[in-house]
DNA sequence: TTGTAGGCGTTATCAC
DNA sequence: GTGATAACGCCTACAA
């Protein structure tokens, strides 16, 4: 640790207060020559305020957290690192808690930032909707990323996201314009809401094209759930030249059975993910993808988030843009 | 935040000291009844200490923190996991902190580290050894995951890493006992000790192939340097039957520059990568790979740090082992 | 067996 | 203009 309050009081000759005033320029009424000394000493030994004890004071740790399923998912990393770069312009840290999705470990982990007085928390996906009241009560500033939730619009909870449902909506459309027979799904449960189910279903409406259950495929956001609803879809007898995936993983999973049962993509199926993951470009055929600004969510969170811990701003809902990124498994 | 200890004191009616003592079982003296009131009543209202306060005094918060270049290098959030997983499990926060290979960031992120008085820190590749000597000297514990220092093999310093040298001496001699024509080597800078060149280089002379600097491509480690790599050795008229690649992005970039330029893997060229990345098993044709055991790697390296940091032990060297996973890049 | 008091490093309210 | 002093929540000699 560097040198002390206390110490560099000494040194000035003066006492912590004095020295705590100039440094925080709190007190506009310190003599100029004083003022400068302690500066002068200060940079001399180089001295820098412990965060610790300050937060202990004023409340404010300056430290946020960031609470998602598991970093292993290609989805996260981008968004950790936009958190990380707007927290640490600001002076911030970022603690992450990976929580598997499982309420229980979500509320551990919770608890643990708590404890250590965490000055606010970003969420995505998972999230139970007590453990947002709960913080709600505790006056903990929250933003959710990649997650709307209707019921907190009014209240003082961030959100940032994209139209799902609108995006779902134009990339089956394109799918359907793109190929002749039916559009198949796969996808993870999305809880309540359905943005995504919702969009593709709509769209299938709104071309006219008959909606059945038995196209649809739900597991989880990885890569064996694409692999699975392909083999289980094809061993129901089930044919189709579009297939609608809930992310990216899915998608390349899909892909890889595909080709494994014998059939081309683009050729005989077209196939469109979500996310648009690093590799979404480098898998062969690449994969035409929803592309989210994950990057671009992590920085806003974080913004949004620090704004509220400092009084500068309400939390509020924030819509971005995505872009259907067209690559060879569309062709 | 939960009650304090002063109101859980006048609650049981008694002093601060006692529930102090009672909850961190640090004198036995104190009366059953009394302890028993006082363990009932913290569960009741659901006390629990502030990690805060308590650091301020003990000189522990509890909290590690992880540098690393870019987490959105897949090769990073299977550590991450790791570290954050073995942290949650013994009560410890995880602060990560991107730092781009940059010793200024390094340094700006090890002060705010140091100003929340961080009780020990992981680092991978980058790291000035300056920034070593300085942990060293402010006595906080450091280890070190995928990065051997031999200068620092006696130092209280603990290393986590494979033996690269010989994974890479390994990997060549696979490639030239596959492939008759020369093997070529692309690579970031790897600084002083350079184990992945040394291997390479060594497994060439061990078969008595002449080691030729023009086969060789230096950049980052990352995909464009791979297909630029690529780019470049072609362009120099150099003909190579076998691709040894510092890790898997430069092995993905090489193997799409390849096929762009008409070439086959694994027919006309085959392909090695490092890290085992997941990607390695999707891309097509799958990535050949020497597996780094990353989710292994972090929770060794925050057992390590944990013990050094409560005294259990003192941090040490730490050699895993590698697996080379062949695909179909080397068929 | 339990309580008092001082301190960890900082800020903030009053006095002087 | 500057400095005691009392918090913030917790721990720990040392007293009682």
């Amino acid at each position: 640790m560097s040198i002390t309050m206390k110490e560099l009081a000494a040194m000035a000759g003066v006492s912590c207060a004095t020295v705590s005033k100039v440094l925080n320029k709190t007190d506009h009424h310190i003599s100029k020559a004083k003022t400068e000394e302690i500066l002068s000493l200060a940079r001399k030994y180089d001295y820098t305020p412990n965060v610790i004890a300050k937060a202990l004071k004023v409340r404010n740790t300056r430290t946020i957290g960031f609470m998602l399923p598991d970093i292993r998912n290609p989805f996260f990393p981008g968004i950790v690192r936009g958190i990380e770069d707007e927290a640490m312009a600001k002076g911030y840290s970022l603690i992450i808690s990976n929580t598997d999705n499982d309420p229980e470990i979500e509320s551990d982990c919770f608890r643990m930032l708590q404890n250590r007085m965490i000055s606010g928390v970003i969420f995505t996906r998972a999230l139970s909707t007590s453990t947002v009241s709960e913080l709600l009560e505790l006056n903990i500033p929250v933003v959710l990323v990649d997650r709307m939730i209707d019921a907190l619009r009014k209240e003082s909870v961030g959100q940032i996201f994209i139209n799902l449902h609108d995006a779902f909506f134009a990339a089956t459309g394109f799918l359907i314009s793109r190929s002749d027979g039916p559009v198949a799904f796969i996808c993870a449960d999305e809880g309540s809401d359905r943005p995504r189910f919702n969009g593709y279903r709509d769209a299938l409406s709104s071309a006219s094209r008959d909606f059945d259950e038995s196209f649809v495929y739900i597991g989880q956001y990885d890569i064996e759930t694409g692999a699975e609803g392909v083999e289980k879809l094809l061993a129901c007898g089930k044919k189709f030249s579009g297939l609608m995936c809930g992310n990216d993983l899915i998608a390349i999973g899909a892909m890889n059975k595909l080709r494994e049962k014998g059939l081309r993509v683009p050729d005989d199926v077209k196939v469109i993910g979500c996310d648009d993951i690093e590799f979404a470009a480098l898998v062969s055929p690449s994969l035409t993808t929803i592309k989210q600004p994950t990057y671009e969510y992590g920085r806003k969170a974080a913004r949004m988030l620090i704004d509220s811990i400092e009084g500068k701003a309400s939390p509020f809902s924030c819509e971005l843009d995505y872009t259907l990124v067209i690559r060879e498994s569309c062709y």
